[in-house]
RNA sequence: GGGCGCAUAGCUCAGCUGGUUAGAGCGUUGCAUUCACAUUGCAAAGGUCCCUGGUUCGAAUCCAGGUGCGCCCACCA
C-alpha cells in the first residue's frame, strides 16, 4: 500500500459518512439480522434499550449528543459481546412545545390563531412541521454514529402508540384511575390550556402584602398579596389553637367587599399559620389550590371571580372585565378610600409561570382529567404510588447515580393526582365519547350523535408507555416477548420525575412488570464557563457542525471521558480538538505498521501470540491489564473510566512504549515477524476495545488492517476481547 | 420551608467498599526531531485534597459541625 492511500492524517469528514451507510447495509443494526447472518446465537441474552424520542420541535443539540454517545457505547459492546442487542430509536410529538413553536410562526408570519385556521388545518400544519424535524433528526442521530435499529423506529403519536395509549386509558377508567373532576388547575392564560404542576417554572418576584379587614364591622384583619380574589372568597380560616380568634370559629358574617356581597364563614383549620400575617387567611376556594382543599375540608361553596383569560367576572363596571393586575389596583384603591387597609409590605414573592409560554399561571377551578395515584388498583393491593415506589426500594430497578433514589422517593411523597388532559389540539385526543347523559371510553362507538372530548392527553401520559408501545403491546409480539424489560434507560436527570417515575407506573400498572432494569443518568451538558447552552445566550455548539469539522468520534470522546453521571459537564472545542488527536494518533499507529507490513491481514494471529522479549511481555501483559478494566467498567456503566483508559493505553502503552521498542526489534530479522505477529494482535485489540467509545475511526482502521469486505467482518459485530485466566 | 449534591494542580475533572511517593486531559516551562503522527516525543514545574473536631495503626476517602457554591421540590396566604 502506497503514501497516497494511507495518508499521514486521518480525515473524519470524508470516512464517516461511508462506514455509517455500511454499517446501514449490513443490517447488523437490526437483532434479527445478526442472527440470521450467524453473528449472533439465536438463544443469546437479550440487551435491549430504547431511546428517549428526542422532541420533533427542533434539532438536536449536545444533550441529544450526550445521550447517543452513552446508548451507542452500551450498545456496541453489548452486541460484540455477542448479546442478541436492540436498541429501538424513536421521535416525540411533544404536542405542548410543538404546538407552541408552529403556531408562534404562524402568528408571526400570517397573524392567524389557531382559531382562525380551525383544528383540522392547524394539524394539518403541524404534521407538516414535524414531518421536516423528524427527518433532520434522523439524519443527525446517524451523523453521530448510533447503531439503533431504523426498521423498528417508533413515533409517539402514530397509530401504533395511539392503540397503546387508547387500551391504557380504557382500562385505568374502568379500573377507576382516572376520573374527570372539577378541580383547581394550573391554567394559563397566555396558552389557553391547562398544565401539570412539573410545567411550573417560580420567578423570584416583590410583590406587596396587604393588610385589610373585608369592612368595617369584620372582627379579623386578613393578609395577601392578591386582594382582587378576595371578592371569591367564602371564608376565613384561622388555626384552631390560635387564641386570638377562636371565639369566632363557626361564626357566619354578610360583608360587601368592592360591591361585591360576600358570605364568609370563620372555620378553624390547622393550614392558617398563626405566625404569618395576622395568623387568619381569607379562603378563595376557586384560585387557590390550598384553599380549595380548606373549602373542600369544612363543605365550603367555591365561587370562580376570574376567567380563562385572566379577567375579572364579577363586579361593578370598574371591576367586571379587567385584568387581574389592574383590578388589583381597583381593589386596593378602593381598600383606601373606605380605610380598610391597615398595612402594605414588601415581600419576596415566588409566581408560577408556564415554563413553555411564559404565562402567569392562574389556578382555575375546572373539569378535567385525572389520574388517581393514592387508590387501590383492583385486585392488586397496591396503589400507582406503591408501583413506583416498590421496583426502585427493593432493588428491581438500580438508579445511576444511586442518591437520585432519594430525590426519587421524596417526590413521590409529595406527589398528587396527576392532571392528564390539555386543552391544546396536537396530541393523543382523549379517548372518550359523550352523547348526552352517555359516555364511550377507549374506542368511537357507533351510532350518531356522539361527540369526542376536545381536549388532548399530556405528552407525558404516552411517553410512559414508550418501552412497551413500541414492541408492539397490547398484542403479544415476539419483540415484547424477547425485549421487555429492557435492560438500561438512559437518559437526563432532569426529566427522572417527567418520565422515569411515569414509565415504571404505567409498565407496572399495565404489564405488572418493571420497564428496565437501570436507569442510567446523565448530567446537563454545559459551555466551557459552566454556563447552559442556549439560544439567547448564543453559547451552543452544535453537535454536528463539531463533527464536521472534528469527527464523530472525537466529539463522542469529548462528551463521556471524564463525564460522571448524573453530574452536569463542560465541553469546549479544545476538549473536542483533543480528542480528534486521538482518532489520529490511532491512525498513525496502523499507519506505521502498514509501511513495514505489506500482508497484515495475513499475519494477524488468531491467539495471543508469544512473547520474545522484555518490551513484548510488557506490552501484552498490560493489554491483558485494560481488557479487563474497561470490560469491568463498562459492565459496571463506568464510562468515563473505562473510555480514558483505552485512551491512556493506545496512546502511552502502545504508541509510545510498544512502538517505539518494536523500531529495534523489527530490525532483527530473528524478531522481526513476531513483533509484527504481536503489534497486530495488539492493534486489532485495541480497535475493538476502543472501538465502542470511537466506532469510526477503528472501524475504518479494522477495515484496512484485516482488508476484508464481508459484512460479518466489520468490526462492529467481531467478538469483544476476551481475557483468558 | 423541605430535599439532594459539590468543594482535589493555573483551568476542567477522575479517585470504587479508608492502605506505598494523590492521578488524567488541557495549559505553562525546557529540550529533541529528515525516523507512523508537529494533530509529535522526552522531561520539568505546579496540590495544607475548603475549615474544625472525631473514629482508626492509618483519612482526600468514614462520622459530626462550620463555611462557600449549585440544583430540585413546595399549598410563603
Amino acid at each position: 500500500m502506497n503514501q497516497s492511500e494511507f495518508p499521514k492524517n486521518y480525515d473524519p469528514a470524508s470516512a464517516e459518512k461511508a462506514i455509517y451507510a455500511r454499517w446501514e447495509s449490513s443490517g447488523f443494526f437490526d437483532p434479527d439480522t445478526c442472527i440470521a447472518a450467524g453473528v449472533t446465537k439465536p438463544d443469546a441474552p437479550t440487551f435491549s434499550m430504547i431511546m428517549p424520542p428526542p422532541n420533533v420541535t427542533g434539532v438536536l443539540h449536545m444533550g441529544h449528543a450526550l445521550m447517543l454517545t452513552v446508548e451507542d457505547i452500551m450498545i456496541r459492546f453489548a452486541r460484540m459481546r455477542g448479546l442478541r442487542t436492540l436498541w429501538l430509536p424513536g421521535t416525540d410529538h411533544a404536542a405542548i412545545a410543538t404546538q407552541a413553536v408552529v403556531e408562534k410562526d404562524i402568528a408571526k408570519k400570517e397573524g392567524k390563531s389557531r382559531h382562525d385556521l380551525g383544528r383540522e388545518e392547524l394539524l394539518r400544519r403541524i404534521d407538516a412541521f414535524v414531518g421536516h424535524h423528524h427527518d433532520v433528526i434522523t439524519e443527525q442521530i446517524k451523523v453521530m454514529g448510533a447503531s439503533c435499529d431504523w426498521n423498528r423506529e417508533a413515533f409517539t403519536l402514530d397509530d401504533a402508540r395511539s392503540r397503546a395509549v387508547r387500551t391504557v386509558f380504557k382500562r385505568m377508567y374502568d379500573d377507576g384511575l382516572i376520573y374527570r373532576g372539577n378541580r383547581i388547575v394550573n391554567w394559563d392564560p397566555k396558552g389557553q390550556t391547562t398544565i401539570s404542576d412539573d410545567e411550573i417554572v417560580y420567578e423570584e418576584r416583590s410583590a406587596t402584602l396587604y393588610t385589610f379587614k373585608y369592612s368595617k364591622d369584620f372582627p379579623i384583619p386578613i393578609s395577601t398579596t392578591r386582594p382582587e380574589t378576595k371578592v371569591g372568597d367564602t371564608a376565613v380560616a384561622v388555626h384552631p389553637d390560635d387564641e386570638r380568634y377562636r371565639a369566632y370559629i363557626g361564626k357566619e358574617y354578610d360583608v360587601e367587599f368592592c360591591g361585591v356581597p360576600l358570605h364568609i364563614t370563620v372555620v378553624g383549620d390547622p393550614a392558617a399559620d398563626p405566625t404569618f400575617g395576622t395568623g387568619a387567611v381569607g379562603v378563595t376556594p376557586a384560585h387557590s389550590m390550598t384553599d380549595w382543599e380548606i373549602a373542600q375540608r369544612h363543605n365550603l361553596p367555591a365561587r370562580q371571580v376570574i376567567n380563562e383569560y385572566a379577567r375579572m367576572t364579577v363586579g361593578g363596571p370598574e371591576l367586571k372585565d379587567k385584568k387581574v393586575a389592574e383590578a388589583r389596583e381597583v381593589v386596593v384603591a378602593w381598600l383606601r378610600e373606605q380605610s380598610l387597609l391597615e398595612k402594605e409590605e414588601a415581600v419576596a414573592q415566588s409566581v408560577a409561570t408556564a415554563e413553555r409560554t411564559g404565562g402567569i399561571i392562574e389556578p382555575l377551578p375546572k373539569l378535567q382529567w385525572f389520574v388517581n395515584v393514592n387508590k387501590e388498583i383492583p385486585g392488586r393491593g397496591a396503589t400507582l404510588k406503591d408501583i413506583m415506589r416498590t421496583p426502585v426500594a427493593d432493588g428491581r430497578i438500580r438508579i445511576i447515580p444511586e442518591h437520585f433514589g432519594k430525590t426519587y422517593f421524596h417526590w413521590i411523597d409529595n406527589l398528587r393526582d396527576w392532571c392528564i388532559s390539555r386543552q391544546i389540539w396536537y396530541g393523543h385526543r382523549i379517548p372518550v365519547w359523550y352523547r348526552g347523559d352517555e359516555i364511550a371510553v377507549g374506542e368511537a362507538p357507533a351510532g350518531d350523535g356522539w361527540e369526542q372530548d376536545s381536549d388532548t392527553l399530556d405528552t407525558w401520559f404516552s411517553s410512559a408507555l414508550w418501552t412497551f408501545s413500541t414492541l408492539g403491546w397490547p398484542d403479544a409480539t415476539a419483540d415484547l416477548q424477547a425485549y421487555h424489560p429492557t435492560a438500561v434507560l438512559e437518559t437526563g436527570y432532569e426529566i427522572l420525575f417527567f418520565w422515569v417515575a411515569r414509565m415504571i407506573l404505567m409498565t407496572g400498572y399495565a404489564l405488572d412488570t418493571i420497564p428496565f432494569s437501570t436507569v442510567y443518568l446523565h448530567g446537563t451538558v454545559r459551555d466551557a464557563q459552566g454556563r447552559k447552552m442556549s439560544k439567547s445566550l448564543g453559547n451552543g455548539i452544535d453537535p454536528i457542525e463539531v463533527a464536521a469539522k472534528y469527527g464523530a468520534d472525537a466529539a463522542r470522546m469529548a462528551l463521556v471521558v471524564g463525564n460522571t453521571p448524573g453530574t452536569d459537564s463542560r465541553i469546549s472545542e479544545d476538549k473536542i480538538r483533543a480528542y480528534k488527536y486521538f482518532a489520529n494518533k490511532l491512525w498513525n499507529i496502523i499507519r506505521f505498521v502498514h509501511t513495514n507490513c505489506d500482508n497484515t491481514a495475513a499475519l494477524i494471529p488468531k491467539s495471543a501470540p508469544e512473547a520474545r522479549t522484555d518490551a513484548d511481555r510488557d506490552i501484552l501483559a498490560k493489554l491483558s491489564e485494560v481488557t479487563t478494566a474497561v470490560t469491568g467498567n463498562l459492565d459496571r456503566f463506568v464510562l468515563h473510566e473505562a473510555s480514558q483508559q483505552v485512551y491512556q493505553f493506545a496512546w502511552h502503552e502502545l504508541a509510545d512504549v510498544y512502538l517505539e521498542a518494536s523500531k529495534t526489534q523489527l530490525q532483527d530479522p530473528a524478531l522481526k515477524e513476531n513483533t509484527l505477529r504481536i503489534l497486530l494482535w495488539v492493534i486489532t485489540t485495541t480497535l475493538k476495545l476502543a472501538h465502542p467509545f470511537a466506532p469510526f475511526v477503528t472501524e475504518e482502521l479494522w477495515g484496512r488492517v484485516t482488508e476484508a469486505t464481508d459484512p460479518k467482518d466489520l468490526l462492529m459485530v467481531q467478538p469483544w476481547p476476551v481475557v483468558l485466566p
